[in-house]
Order: structure tokens, then sequence, then C-alpha cells
DNA sequence: CAGTGAGCGAGCTTCCGCTTGACTT
């Protein structure tokens, strides 16, 4: 018999708050929404008023019924979801699913997992906000009709199976429009002044690194404000010392703890989330999937405590941080340590680096400012009214720093800060060299995966939750991909003044590396201009932050959600019927030039599959060929000798045990094919010049790599093989898989045994796909 | 999970946000 039922909405959480609570509450979870609109078609009746048909999700009926059965039992039900929005909608689809009897159920909140923030909200209880819950519904049904619109528009216009959405199709525009700066971005070459300086003091040789603030366009305005500068004189006009300080970032939040492990540890974004997970399941940091850098009191003691421990009173700062992120919602605290006092973990090297950092961020944002002298020193020439100027920078206090610094994404700051001497105006200096570099302008970065959360977060596009699926989602769609690039070499020019004598010398620096950047593809760039051009309110960087607003007004009471989807579904909707009437179907084909061998015209464009070339036209008596294009290749960029490679292929090598050898490249690269078998080339290979013999050895070599992995092989109809494989031992009949149980040793398994398991496994297959379907 | 690409047309694809396992080859 449960006296009281606590529903939260994560599982770690109702471990912890259980503890609190003591015997007289039993806590479950939801596991998040256990509603969700209707996926079979639209979900929303539009012609009714925008009604939403919900139903349960599949993977929650379990849930649903065991909360239902613990309600019903209950005598009071208390729900515990997280005071946001979407917590409200939750606490309010609950009560709906399990036909909670409202004089039963109270509504608590609280943003802090500790046990007196809990045992306050008891104390506390309220009612369901319908008007939050309507702001939700609004939010969901808007998402609903924007997604389950336009994808289909997409599906006749471009391409199957593609999708549009509020937040996706405006994250592939910010790469996508980041992508045409760089290639309109045109990159110009300057001369940057330098120069050593000594001076005598005390019978001791000082250095001073010194800077022309003054930039040259060409490598003769260069030579020429050096060969002015021979023979001349040096003096310090004036020294200028000021104090500066240095504040602490504030605690992680999901997008800045993305962020610095994609910049620190060289994490991505799902990775970060993975090891969070963990970490937050084993009780040793709080919520990672929050908006808030608020820490509790009990955080904040407990840092106080620490760096006391640690470094003394002087390091001390008890400072609270507010949110000024979009839309912030603020349903839990930062991400930080469960117990400050843990400086170090147990756990794998990921789950050790990552609390780390956390730990750091948290312990540096309750700890004073760093604090430094900083000295400009300007320094006159005889010979020109240009003056060089030398920066220094002097730590005097550490403060923060002693624990942690924050990166930052471009890191070529190239100003000279120097510890600087003790100098005084007048002083006679003594030139060593001047140095003029030749240095180049730099287009604008690409997006990693962590800069685009940081700038989706900045337009308030995407939550917590779902800024890691959303990355995923729009490089499974293929409308962005990750790059890589070796980078080129770049000469620059070095022109160097010393001893009155002028010398020039030619250096060579690497430009260009691309290390995961996010770049668009042909389809990204053409869903893209498909999408601005023909529904320019969806695609509008503020038009979520305008819809947030609106929600906003829902929330208070002030607007009917409803009327304000009816206000925005009809323009849009119209707009849909328009494109599917007025447009054409988007192929993006560009005339390449003529096949020297057929004559016929080559284009590239988008097919079925993605990108392809073509050789004739579809409606000559002769059909025409096509090649899909390779990664990397874009039908914008490629060219005529390029698209003439494409077609060598397929390639017919000889014959090997009766079969035909063919060399082809395909998704994941070149590949032997072989009696319907693919053998992958290896990165030494080329398609295009490899022989019989290799193609064999490649085969014979991954047959022999096979064989080592099988445990056992029961010959007859059909052939079953028991393998080895990257999870563990596993069995095929012909090229399907099956799994072996933990439990049975797979050498003594026997063919009948395998039969069995197979026929077990294809059946409940279908009846899990099935559900996963509805 | 590697081959395709016209046409015929059925039947499929799809959103965002809240949460974890079950499962993979």
């Amino acid at each position: 018999m449960v006296k009281n039922l606590v529903i939260v909405e994560s599982p770690a959480k109702a471990k912890t708050i259980e503890g609190f609570l003591g015997k007289d509450f039993t806590v479950k979870s939801s596991f998040g929404h256990v509603r969700d609109l209707s996926k079979k078609d639209l979900g929303v009746d539009v012609n009714n008023g925008f009604k939403p048909e919900y139903e349960i999700s599949s993977d929650k009926i379990k849930v649903v019924k065991e909360l239902q059965k613990l309600a019903k039992e209950a005598e009071v039900i208390w729900l515990a979801s997280d005071e946001d929005r979407e917590g409200e909608a939750i606490s309010w689809h609950l009560s709906e699913t399990l036909h909670l009897d409202k004089e039963k159920t109270r509504r608590i909140v609280f943003h802090e997992i500790t046990r007196s923030a809990i045992l306050e909200a008891i104390q506390h209880p309220r009612n369901i906000d319908l008007n939050l819950v309507n702001a939700q519904q609004a939010r969901r049904v808007l998402d609903r009709l924007v997604g389950f619109e336009l994808s289909p528009v997409l599906w006749k216009k471009v391409k199957p199976a593609l999708s549009a959405g509020r937040v996706q199709s405006v994250a592939v525009r910010l790469i996508v429009e980041r992508e045409q700066e760089i290639r309109q971005f045109t990159t110009k070459s300057y001369f940057r002044i330098t120069a050593l300086f000594l001076l005598k003091k005390n019978g001791e040789m000082a250095k001073i690194e010194a800077e022309l603030p003054k930039k040259f366009n060409t490598r003769q305005e260069a030579l020429d404000f050096l060969a002015l500068c021979q023979g001349a004189s040096y003096t310090v006009s004036d020294v200028e010392t000021k104090p500066a300080t240095k504040t602490p970032a504030p605690p992680f939040t999901t997008s800045t703890l993305q962020q610095e492990a994609s910049r620190k540890l060289g994490f991505s974004v799902s990775k970060t989330m993975l090891v969070a997970q963990q970490l937050y399941e084993s009780g040793k940091i709080t919520y990672m999937r929050t908006d808030s850098v608020n820490l509790s009191n009990m955080a904040m003691a407990m840092a106080k405590e620490k760096i006391m421990e640690l470094f003394g009173e002087k390091y001390v700062k008890t400072r609270r941080y507010t949110t000024k992120t979009k839309g912030a919602q603020e349903a839990h605290e930062a991400i930080r340590p469960t117990y400050l006092s843990h400086q170090f973990i147990e756990g794998d090297p990921s789950q050790k680096k990552l609390y780390d950092l956390i730990w750091k961020r948290t312990v540096a944002s309750q700890m004073s400012d760093a604090k430094y002298e900083k000295t400009t020193v300007t320094i006159n020439s005889s010979a020109s009214r240009e003056v060089f100027q030398a920066k220094g920078e002097v730590l005097i206090f550490d403060g923060f720093l002693k624990v942690y610094l924050e990166s930052k994404d471009d890191d070529d700051d190239e100003d000279i800060r120097n510890v600087i001497p003790p100098l005084s105006a007048g002083d006679a200096l003594q030139v060593e060299s001047i140095t003029a570099t030749q240095r180049y302008t730099v287009p604008p970065f690409r997006y990693s995966e962590a800069s685009l959360v940081k700038r989706m977060e900045e337009l308030g596009i995407g939550r917590p939750s779902t800024y890691a699926p959303t990355i995923s989602t729009i490089q499974k769609r293929g409308y962005v991909e990750k790059v890589n690039a070796p980078g080129e070499k770049r000469e620059f020019q070095i022109i160097i003044l010393k001893d009155d004598t002028l010398s020039e010398t030619k250096k060579t620096e690497k430009t260009g590396v691309i290390k995961g950047k996010l770049t668009p593809t042909d389809i990204g760039n053409l869903v893209n201009e498909f999408l601005t051009k023909n529904f320019g309110e969806v695609m509008d960087y503020n038009f979520t932050a305008s819809v947030e607003k609106e929600f906003d007004e829902i929330a208070n009471g002030e607007r009917k959600w409803n009327q304000m989807i009816h206000d925005f579904y009809g323009n849009f909707h119209e707009s849909i019927e328009d494109a599917l009437k007025n447009t054409d179907k988007v192929k993006g084909e560009r005339l390449l030039g003529i096949d020297p061998v057929s004559g016929k015209n080559i284009y590239v464009k988008i097919g079925r599959f993605g990108a392809m070339a073509q050789i004739g036209e579809k409606e000559d008596e002769e059909k025409p060929q096509f090649a899909g294009l390779k990664k990397g290749q874009s039908i914008d960029t490629i060219s005529l000798e390029e698209a003439l490679e494409l077609f060598k292929f397929p390639r017919k090598l000889g014959t090997y045990q009766d079969y035909e050898l063919t060399v082809a490249i395909g998704r994941f690269g070149p590949y032997v094919r072989h009696n319907n078998n693919f053998f992958s080339l290896e990165k030494t290979d080329n398609p295009a010049t490899i022989d019989t013999a290799r193609a064999i050895e490649i085969i014979e070599a991954k047959r022999l790599k096979d064989k080592q992995n099988e445990i056992c092989v029961f010959d007859g109809d059909p052939v079953i093989k028991v393998l080895n494989g990257r999870y563990g031992p596993y069995f095929q009949i012909e090229k399907e898989n099956f799994r072996i149980p933990k439990t049975r040793d797979p050498k003594t398994l026997t063919r009948e045994e395998c039969l069995k398991m197979a026929d077990e496994q294809r059946s409940t297959k279908k009846t899990r796909s099935s559900r996963g379907k509805k």
C-alpha cells in the first residue's frame, strides 16, 4: 500500500529523492513525456480548433500502467516534474492518462535536489498551471504543423525522406550561409612590423618586443618603411600602467559544457552528453540538461569551504550568476559536482576528464578575480611619425586562474604580451632588429558541433535536451557533414632590418587545416535555398524568438493558444499549397560540358539517391549513363575531368574462382566486388590502376581475417557460422545475424539450438518493429 | 552496409522536447 506517490521525470532523481522522504513516500519516474501527438498523420485537427490527438507513446505503455496501478492505491499523488513549460505539461498529461482525482493530486516543484528544497516543496503544493500547459501545447502543435507540412513538400520537390523543422532547418541555414561567407571571402595579405629593442640599465641588458600598430598593404610599403628606419634612433615617449582584472566564467550549462569539452577535451557534443549522463546516473554531478547558471546555496557553501581548504580565504569570492540566455527556463541548477569536496572520482578516463572539467569550472566560479597590471609603452622613432608599442602584462594575483581558464574558439591572438622591464619616458633604446612579416586575413570560421550549439543558443533555437540530437539529425539527413582537410603550404615573406642592412627571406606555413568542421552538402544547399525562398517566415533567424514571445503571453493568460496557432497557420498553410502548386522540382542541374567519347552533354544534378553525374539526355534513344558523386564532391564545384573520372567505374578486372572481379567506388570508398561480396580497398590502393593480383590479395586477406573470427561452422543447408564480433559472440545464417545469450558458451552450441534461437529472435523482432511503428 | 538514377505507382519517409535502456555485429 502506497501512502504518497511522488512522480518525477528522471529515475536517477527518483532514487535520490526517495532517500530524503522516508518510507511513507514512494518516488517513481515517468521517464519524461508519456504522451505525444499521434504519429499516424498530422495529429492535429486543423478544422476543429487545432485539437491535438494525443496517444501514449509506445515505449511508455508499461510505465503508465505501473503508475496507474500505484496511483489508484495512493492517498496522495505528488506531481513533481520540472517547473518549466515541458514539465508542467508532463504533469498535466500524467493527470490525464492516470485519470487522477483532483482531490488527491498535488503539483509541487523544486529547483534543487536537496532535502530542504523538497520538504519545502511538499509544504507548498499548488494546482497544475493550465496556462503554462497551453503554452506547451502551442509549442508542440506549432512544431508538428511546421515539421509535418514542410517535410512532405521536400519529398515531392527535392528527394524522399528529407525533413524540415523550426529548429533543424535554421541550424542548416547557419551552416549554409557561413559557407557562402567563406566562399565570398578573398584573402588579402598585409605586412606586420615588429621590432626588438634593447635597453642598458644598471649594467644589465633588457629586451623589449614592440609592434607597429600600423599595418602595410604591400611589400613595397613595408620596404619603404624599413628603409626609412635605417639609422634612426628610438626613445620611450610614454609609459602607461593600468590595473586590470579577469573574472571567472559562470558554472556550466549544457551548451557551455559542450563547448568547453569540445575545445579542451576534443569531445563531440554527443560524447559529452553520454559521459555526463553516466556521471549523473552515478550521482557524481547534478542534472546535465540545463540552461541555468545558478548554484544552490549548499553548493556555494561547499565551494567556499573547499577553496578555503585548498587556497585560503584570499581566493574565495562568493558569486551568484544570472542567466542571460534567450528563452532560458531555469528548471534546474547549473551542472556541478554533487559534492565539491570530491575533487577526484573513480571512473573511466573520459568520466574522470569531464568531471575534472566540471569540478574546476564550478570551483573557479566561486573564486576571486585574477589581477593584472597592464603596461603600454610608446616608442618614438626619429625617422617616422609612426610609433611602436610594447604591451606587457604582469599577473599580480592569480585568483581563479589557479584552477581554470575558459578556452576561446579562435585562438590566434597574435598580440605580444611580455613582461616589460621597468622603463620611463625619455629612455633611449637601441634597436636590435625590425622585421616586416607578411600575414594573411582569415576567413570566417566554419562551425564545429559545439560552436553551432553556441550560436543556436544565442538565437534561442533548440533546448539543452535537443542540441545533440539536432546535430545528429542534420547530418543523418545529409544536409551537412563533418569535413577534414590536411591544409596546404603557403609562402610568406619576411624582411629584416638588422645592423642597418635589409635582408629578405621566404618561409612557409600551413594554412586551411580543417578538423571536424561542419559544411553543407549539395542537398543541404538546395533544400536551404528552397526553404528560404518559399518559407521565409519559418526560416527567419528570429522566428523562434517571436513565437516564444507569444508562448509567454499564453503562459501569462493573455492569449489563447489555439488562436495563436490559427493566426500562424493561415499564411503558413497557404505558402505550403503555393509551393506545391507553383514551384518546379529542385534538381540543382548544372551543365559541365561535353563528353569527348560520345559527344553528349554531361550534367551534374540531384537524383533520388543524391548528387550524380549524367551523360546524355533522358529523351535520347539510348539511355543516359549515370554515376554518383564521391563523398566530398559537390555539384557546385566538380570539374568536367573529375566527372569523367567517375564513369570509369565499375571497372572490370579478370575472374577469380569462377566469378568476375570488378572495382567500383561506393559510399564507403573504393571496393572490389566478387560473387556479391564486397572488399574494401586499402587507402594506398588506387582504384583506377589496381590489378587482378592485388584484388585477389585483398580478398584473401579479408577471408583470413574472417576465418580467425570463426568459433565454429555448421555446414549444410543453411550454413550456420558462430562468430566473434565487436559485441562478443554471435551467429550468422546466410546474411542474418543473431545474438547468443551471455550465459551460453558459444563453443558448445549445436546446429539445432541455433535454428531454434533464430526462430525465436525473428518472431520477437517482428512484434517489436510493429510496435515501434505506432 | 556498398550495385541504383526513365516510367508505372503503392507505401514509406517527417517535427521538437522530455526521458532511458535495449540493442547492436
